[in-house]
DNA sequence: ATGCCTTATTTCATAAGA
């Protein structure tokens, strides 16, 4: 199976290249976010058309998430119960499951600036995220969460850790919350790059950073033991983030292997022929 | 060439992104 996680930054703007990247890397799941769109405009007939059931969640033309899936799209759950309050209302996650395995797509907050309202909002959000998927990994041995969570893990998922001394994404209280996440038994899948030495997800915009690779990984894909064990290739589709008219993040993408046949896993000694 | 920002709405200007 093939899983993908992409920051699209507005589905109406980059709908042509959504559709023609749909296309060229046929994933299974999609997981977006930033669609920026209300459900009701939502272009789903457009990616029903692919062969995708779709799962949006937006309440305007800011933030927004979605889960594209053509192996199966039940449970949909749309936001994040215990989520701060917003006014108005802010779209940032959804789960579901698709061919057994519970996905999550995710935008947190932003921050803006350390000690910002929204900075607290950002890692009460955080917060928040950790309580569901608590819960849920009870019961859930196949779960993954996808989608742009405006935290760079370590130092060296940025560019360079000087110019962000006095910024978000880097602070010791947003790491802590990552690792918090891990600590629930998730693990960060962490792509190759397809060029140059570390696997950014996102460039500015501005001043050709993109070009000059200077960027930052955020967009993460965090899975369960039994899901991390099944990955058979990750990386950086940052071809995605070339040309004309591209998102600013590049997407994320997961190659599983098949999962386990129905009953379960096959006794020990008795597997034959798999590795597939 | 990958090529120096793009999205949105309160639109010919401004706020926000990270």
């Amino acid at each position: 199976m093939r899983l993908a996680t992409w920051n699209v930054n507005s589905i109406a703007a980059r709908l042509p290249r959504l559709l023609e990247w749909l296309e060229q890397t046929a994933p299974h799941v999609v997981c977006l976010q930033e669609t920026k769109i209300a459900d009701a405009l939502f272009p789903r007939a457009e990616i029903e058309a692919l062969g995708y059931e779709v799962a949006p969640h937006g309440l305007g033309q800011w933030n927004g998430v979605a889960v594209l899936s053509r192996v199966g799209l039940e449970g949909v759950t749309a936001g994040l119960p215990g989520a701060p309050p917003t006014t108005p209302p802010e779209a940032r996650a959804l789960g579901a499951r698709c061919a057994g395995v519970r996905v999550w797509s995710v935008y947190v907050p932003n921050g803006r600036e350390v000690g910002h309202p929204q900075y607290v909002y950002k890692l009460d959000w955080l917060r928040a995220l950790h309580a569901v998927l608590a819960a849920e990994l009870e019961s859930e041995r196949e779960l993954v969460v996808c989608g742009d969570f405006n935290v760079a893990p370590t130092d060296a998922d940025v560019w360079d850790p000087e110019a962000f001394a006095t910024s978000t994404h880097i602070t010791v209280p947003e790491r802590q919350a990552l690792a918090e996440l891990r600590a629930l038994g998730l693990e960060d899948v962490v792509p190759r790059p397809l060029k140059y030495d570390r696997p950014f997800t996102y460039w500015d915009y501005r001043a050709g950073n993109f070009h000059k690779n200077l960027g930052m990984r955020i967009d993460l894909v965090y899975a369960t033991a039994e899901v991390a064990a099944a990955v058979t290739d990750a990386y950086v589709d940052r071809d995605a983030r070339k040309g004309k008219g591209p998102s600013d993040h590049a997407p994320v993408v997961v190659d599983l292997r098949d999962p386990a046949p129905p009953g379960g896993l096959l006794p020990s000694g008795a597997a034959s022929g798999e590795g597939g």
